[in-house]
DNA sequence: ATGTCTTTGTGAACGCGTGCACAAAGATGG
DNA sequence: CCATCTTTGTGCACGCGTTCACAAAGACAT
């Protein structure tokens, strides 16, 4: 099943970055546009500026896969989508598994961007006898009885959780159990998991309370309004007295 | 994670630095749950683990808010949870516009985690005009036209985008245009906005994309840690440029 | 070949976030 | 009131990630 796994290419291969990791995913969207335009070459700045990050950091980025440009010229597109694509395993099939066929499951399901890069979604699977059989994005919904059986015949080693927060840890044991091991967990739960398993974990409430928080901040700044940009002030650190403006600093009684 | 912004000097609101920012909601989620079984103060320790942090952590996390803590004692859960609440903006009621009402529009429509802290879902807009006046989640479907009126009206500043990728970046402008000020985008594009928005985005399938690196890397030292008696990983002769045999088949965006 | 010009790749400095470890603060018991 | 025990709040050190700035590498023109 697993092709030749012992890729070197000429450099430091292991000890990629996670945060360069989070980040060769845009590289290779920019990267395929481009493609799709038959563009043949592209330097870091254009690249950064469409992936919206530092040249610099792209630059560095990249040195960790290998020197892959050419000074003077920049990177070669097509090689750059091939490799990015190798690193992050997209040449490769991967069977998915979506637990939880509710309003989330389904939209997952329906998503166009999980078939179109190397990601298959193998079984939709609902705790709902009711749901079974029904065809969701033209996949018949399976029951969690099957669980661990559709696992194993499909090969799964990444499950989506779009359950309710309830069922969540459960469904994720039965996953861990069954030889899953990797979740994207949508359900505004923390996952325990046994090491080894990766979880990555996608919240919306959370997303949204940090933007309340950063609109609740742009408020009181903008009411206080005493006529200063908000950029350049900083305000030195400064203990006990301080005019923080709109929120008091209150002490517990 | 993944946020989205155009620079900026990682600038720490009001002294809390944004890393703790971001797992505020998690602390308020565990402590609202401990709240709801009447328990009525927290130790550190416990609540760290709870949210799946460190617990120096969480105890400097919430040194950023003030001391509410009794030394011997714990946090006072109630206490806490308004605190928490006051500082993310969760006092406020909040109305949110979802802007693409395709399958992940209607989920996040229905979605029950907006309504329940300050969120309250004040319009959904889609470009297809057959989608006009079609209730979802008990709410009427309005049309792009009307966009600006609809965002004045509610006094709305955040947007949320569901849109496709191609639509995303002009409903962006409109948004930004009409006075909104955060953006939480769920399409897979990188949305450029002037300074003083905040933009987070979504993005499924770089999630599931980074599983998939760490699953090949898995993958990988598992086989080498396997034995190495598999003669299929014996190196490629790797002559002149050329990347090894087996076919990329690139994927479209 | 030689010089010029462009762009990469990276050394080094800096800042942020994390976690340890401990002193201070307060509760509790005698 | 004093001793002891628990738990907070934080100083400090370390490591990761980001950014600057520049030398090296190659393309291109003459």
């Amino acid at each position: 099943m697993a092709t030749g796994r012992t890729h070197r290419p000429a450099t430091r291969s292991r000890g990629i970055p996670e945060a360069t990791v989070a980040r060769l995913p845009l590289y290779l969207r920019a990267l395929t546009a481009l493609s799709e335009r038959s563009v043949p070459t592209v330097s870091s700045e254009e690249l950064a500026a469409a992936a919206g990050v530092n040249s610099a950091k792209l630059r560095k980025d990249f040195s960790y896969l290998g020197s892959y440009g050419t000074r003077g010229v920049g990177y070669d597109v097509e090689y750059l989508v091939y490799q990015i694509s190798r690193e992050l395993g997209l040449t490769q099939d991967w069977p998915v598994v979506i637990v939880g066929i509710g309003n989330l499951g389904a939209a997952l399901a329906n998503y166009g961007g999980f078939a179109s890069r190397g990601f298959r979604v193998a079984a939709l699977i609902d705790a709902d006898p009711a749901m079974a059989g029904k065809p969701v994005a033209g996949i018949p919904v399976q029951h969690t009885d099957d669980l661990e059986k559709i696992i194993d015949e499909n090969g799964v080693s990444i499950g989506v959780i779009a359950t309710p927060a309830g069922a969540a840890q459960q469904v994720c044991d039965r996953l861990v159990a069954a030889g899953v091991t990797s979740i994207l967990n949508f359900a505004p739960t923390v996952l325990s998991v046994p090491d080894g398993v990766d979880v990555r974990k996608v919240d919306l409430s959370i997303e949204l309370q940090i933007l309340a928080f950063h609109e609740q901040r742009k408020a009181g700044e903008e009411a206080e309004a005493a006529g200063e940009s908000e950029a350049v002030i900083q305000t030195p650190k400064e203990s006990g007295k301080g005019p923080d403006g709109d929120v008091p600093a209150v002490m517990p009684a």
